[in-house]
DNA sequence: CATTATAGTTAGCGTACGCTAATTTGTCAA
DNA sequence: TTGACAAATTAGCGTACGCTAACTATAATG
């Protein structure tokens, strides 16, 4: 089976939090991500049996570097496509929940066509 | 409850098939989605339970005022979104299928932000 | 050292939504 | 009329992924 959506944004926050801080617990996850400690538990646990994160014995999680390949993927899309969406009127918290949605559903070509039109005919609240 | 992206691609289906015959069955709907009658059937029952779509003596599906006013939103977006992914490069078949998983998911403001973008720097594969 | 707080796990619930197998229902031709 | 086929439904399975309640383990503190 490979991940999902939900995988997604647990790998996605786990990266978020290991630049704020070295050691990320399964505690800090759920708090971010507004879930339980069980579901984050579950989480991790698939997440392990992927390959795509390991935990220590102070039970700090950490990505493996397939987890950490995917996550950067996975925040860079996450970034551009908040960002073009609010380069074209969108306002940010909404920007931020559908670039939050969007980015687990777009394919790696249409995710570079979007990079390539905007950076061709990009808009920016200042020009237009 | 509100309907989930599974809701809205049987909605969206109905609707396409509604265009092209005047009844629509419930094993049209699945040959067209790829799914199993008793799938069809639960997804049907879910609808008409919405208020979304009722059925006849002879069982042939119709869309309510309120179904028909959904799916026409979601045919809108997908017919929108492939066609302006097909306008910046991507090749049909991933425009489609794209444009399928995302048009579920984005907000309204972010739909008429996408439509008032493309109005003004839209791109053309004859222009650039 | 006992108490309490914090972190993590286990057990088990609930919904969504695919599926197969088996049953019902309705129609149509032999 | 009956046998067969097509359509729909029912029963029940399986996975994903939220949840609460309850347990365990560990660390901090009076």
């Amino acid at each position: 089976m490979t991940i999902r959506e939900s995988g997604e944004m647990y790998l996605e926050t786990i990266y978020i939090l290991s630049q704020k801080s070295p050691t990320v617990r399964g505690v800090d996850v759920g708090a971010y991500m507004g879930y339980s400690k069980p579901s984050v538990s579950r989480a991790i646990g698939i997440l392990k049996r992927d390959g795509l994160v390991s935990t220590d014995e102070q039970g700090s999680i950490r990505l493996t570097d397939a987890g950490e390949a995917k996550a950067k993927i996975i925040y860079e899309r996450h970034k551009l496509l908040s960002q073009l969406l609010m380069n074209i009127g969108v306002d940010e918290k909404t920007a931020t929940e559908d670039a939050c949605r969007i980015e687990h559903y777009i394919s790696e070509t249409t995710f570079e066509a979007i990079k390539k039109h905007f950076q061709k005919y990009g808009s920016h609240p200042d020009n237009g």
